[in-house]
DNA sequence: ATGAATTACGGACCCCGTAACGATA
DNA sequence: TATCGTTACGGGGTCCGTAATTCAT
């Protein structure tokens, strides 16, 4: 019967050329290795090797046979792979998001109802997040409004306003409310990471700047430090807004969003039915 | 490390559904196979199987894992198989003859000069030999004419005169010879496997009925006690005319054959240099 | 109660490394 | 003489079958 431990070590051989340089490598001994290709030899039935007292090599035959089972251990490797990809790929649940803020409050809950799962999560654009639902890419999507696809089932999980964060001294700081067209025009701060809602307000505020900021803690000293306004939300897992800026609420109905759990029909009952 | 033996005994369990059934079948004990595929598992590394106390199946991964896993077991299979073939290709020898008239004599030699080889014969028309030879088919060929092709190389080996077999009532059983064309007409015995001397004849003697013989013992009974003419030939090999029959030359200087040995040109000196 | 899967136990066998040996460059 | 491949030997581990156990139909 082959053995596919030979057969790496037949192969390991063809590559090295000596039996000795072949069980260094392979940490065995040279007589372990010795013995291995005599039974490969005899597995396949056929004269592999060309031997003199202290010399062995492979012959024609031999040649072949170390291509095709090194062709067949890469098979075996391909085979383990794909199950254990198959397996993880069944185990874990990958949530596609269009704003990175709820996805903390998300990816607890679903650890929570399955403990068992691996949660993987993505920032994508809209149309993005429902053709990777349709494909199978993502398991549930948060989106910003309801998606009229009948293949998917939404449920609502969040309202969110957007608000203008100023610095004190602003010239509107004083405003009780301002319109996205108010602002149009002034540099913004703006954390990369926020999902859907720059395409909104780069519409809304053609005329504006916004300065992205990769990393979380230095859009965070920008904002304690710098005089450019930058944007808040009314989600009361954040923060208060920090000292020397006041929040303006947004008179434009669009700010005010509304987040859907989407996910597809046949997934309700493993996603949805766990959800207020 | 995977093991091949378990592997398959996961296989024939995914065909049979049951490890009972599959020990079996087997010729193992239900013992040995229940560690088997635990085995089988801790090597995959992710969960094969969904088991309750006294049933044991297969989850989707493990569907998965059988149809991969057969899949391997063929390559392995086809890579034994692949190599014992081409050691058994480069130890044969497979000459292809025009007719069997020689074939004895040339085996013979070959086995001799090649005590390690096995020999195989065909007979085939004539295109087909040369065919064969160019593609790898043959590695020798017993040709009536020198071919032309430089690709090859060839030498005499042999000549033979076909003559005519005439009962000594026959009609023409006194002449001093006679051509194909003057025993047109009649009908002849012949032996089947005659090779490329068929063609011949029955390209001069178009009138004439064939009467083939599959079995040569049939055709010598034939030859013996009915008065249909035949064919004989001149060498040496060939035992003396039945009694009640005389040979006739025959005119025609198609008759008068001389068989080549050919070869590849770069096998010359593995093949043709034994012979005188 | 029969049949299926698993686990415990004991023995046989296999596999490996060390060491000795033979041969070669 | 140093290196390389092969063979002998002994110990440890592994693998298998029998038998006992548990659970389900």
């Amino acid at each position: 019967m082959i053995d596919y431990r030979e057969l790496h070590q037949f192969v390991t051989f063809h590559h090295v050329g000596t039996l000795s340089e072949a069980a260094e490598r392979l940490h065995i001994s040279q007589s372990t290795l010795t013995r291995s290709m005599q039974k490969i030899e005899s597995e396949f039935g056929v004269p592999l090797f060309a031997r003199t007292k202290n010399r062995i090599i492979l012959n024609e035959t031999g040649r072949l046979a170390a291509q095709e089972a090194e062709l067949v251990l890469r098979q075996t490797e391909g085979m383990l792979h794909r199950v254990r990809e198959f397996d993880r790929a069944n185990r874990t649940i990958t949530v596609g998001a269009c704003t990175p803020v709820l996805l903390p409050d998300l990816v607890r809950r679903l650890s929570y109802a399955h403990p068992e799962a691996t949660i993987a999560t993505e920032i994508k654009k809209l149309p993005l997040l429902l053709e990777g639902l349709r494909a199978g890419t993502y398991q549930l999507v948060l989106f910003p409004t309801r998606p009229d696809d009948p293949e998917f089932f939404s449920q609502e999980f969040a309202r969110e306003n957007l608000l203008f964060c100023l610095p004190k001294k602003h010239r509107f700081a004083k405003r009780q409310q301002l319109s996205l067209s108010d602002m149009n025009g002034e540099n913004m701060l703006l954390f990369q990471d926020i999902g859907f809602w720059y395409d909104l307000v780069s519409e809304k505020m053609p005329d504006s700047r916004f300065l992205l900021q990769t990393e979380r803690y230095s859009f965070m000293e920008l904002v304690e430090n710098s005089v450019l306004p930058s944007f808040a939300t009314d989600l009361a897992s954040q923060s208060p807004p920090p000292k020397d800026r006041v929040t303006i609420p947004i008179t434009d109905p669009e700010v005010q969003v509304v987040y859907y759990l989407v996910c597809k029909k046949d997934q309700r009952k493993t996603f949805l039915t766990m959800f207020p």
